[in-house]
DNA sequence: GTAATTTCTTGACATATGTCAACGTTTTGA
DNA sequence: TCAAAACGTTGACATATGTCAAGAAATTAC
């Protein structure tokens, strides 16, 4: 079921190109500073207190985002599917400890590329700069917003919230993931769906 | 009390020189794209709903960035103080309105660089895309820490958080704002502050 | 300096959401 | 295929926080 090497360099190939233009020749030096990774239902790519090794691009499947505190509650931040970027790429560059921890939901390949190979990326390649950058800028609006969401919303309001936005994600992972991304209890979010379809 | 011309641009200069080394030479040109303005108490630099006419590196005074919801609910996502970037890059460059309101809180002076500004320091200075870039990656986690703590504790703790890190802005801006960044009615954090201060 | 405005506090009450515990259902892995 | 694990639901109860309204205190602007 997984998909040969052609394949996958197509998959990243058109996901960037949805953001800059690459000139011509450029894009095989890029993809070779990438490498092929699976991992199994509930793996951990990386776990908090560990130096990252690496970013990640998604081929197939889907993995979480999440955080931990110190009372052990954790709290989903991210759900990357397949054709994001994810990572902690502030802790990678610098060498430094993540708090996230990333873990495969479903059977996941993957691309990663290391720090080394990330600096050369980044400086080999401008248009890879410039696609890097406007995700960033557009993300962090996304995450401000997001916090407002969470500040403002009751919690019925952001499960149809995310209805609308992301559907297929809801038939995907378990309904208590949902609940940690939403900040809800599964309980609460039990309860609210059964108000919802009941009525 | 306004700062003199030089006086500003050393200001801007360490700040960015934190971040990077710049080359010599290089400061002089791109000092030359941003533009000194000022913003007396309570003005709007930019209103939701309006494409971006610059970003902004704060001089002197604070402001406030926040969002405000269908039903005229407001929330403040980030103070900026003086030596702080704040702006809605991605707005900005895709020449597209944005969703913030950012306000003086008080007398502000600031710098502005246009969207064809940012553009040519971008393009010509590699430092600066560098310094920017960290400067993205570092702040998407703080927000992804910050969504985390607005659904993981209670107001009570984030208000607690708030002192140690940033005592200053207690002292700065007025109560019901601290409230409306903690994502608490200012009622609550009345209450929470005579809980923990009369017992 | 004083009026106008903004800010902060407090009470009474409503409500969203969490916690704990029990139990049934579904999925997984060998 | 079947036992174990993961998942989802429900009840009872506790609690954090919001809303509305009133008034006191502080700050601002002329």
């Amino acid at each position: 079921m997984s998909n040969s090497n052609e394949q996958n360099k197509a998959i990243f190939l058109s996901e960037i190109e949805k953001r800059v233009k690459i000139p011509e020749g450029e894009f095989e030096a890029f993809y070779n500073l990438w490498d092929y990774k699976k991992f199994k239902r509930s793996e951990f790519i990386q776990k908090a207190g560990e130096v990252p090794k690496f970013s990640i691009f998604v081929l197939h499947g889907i993995l979480r985002q999440y955080l931990v505190n110190d009372k052990g509650e954790e709290s989903i931040v991210y759900f990357a599917q397949e054709r994001h970027f994810i990572g902690d790429l502030a802790a990678l560059r610098n060498r430094v400890s993540s708090n996230f921890n990333f873990q495969a939901i479903e059977a996941c390949e993957i691309l990663v590329i290391s720090a080394e190979n990330w600096e050369k990326a980044f400086n080999l390649f401008p248009w890879w700069t410039d696609a890097h950058v406007r995700g960033f800028q557009k993300w962090t609006s996304m995450i401000q917003e997001q916090v407002f969401d969470s500040q403002t919303k009751t919690g019925e309001e952001r499960y149809l919230d995310l209805i609308k936005k992301k559907p297929e994600l809801l038939q995907r992972v378990p309904q208590h993931y949902i609940a940690s991304y939403l900040g809800l209890s599964a309980e609460t979010l039990s309860r609210i769906r059964k108000k919802m379809f009941n009525v």
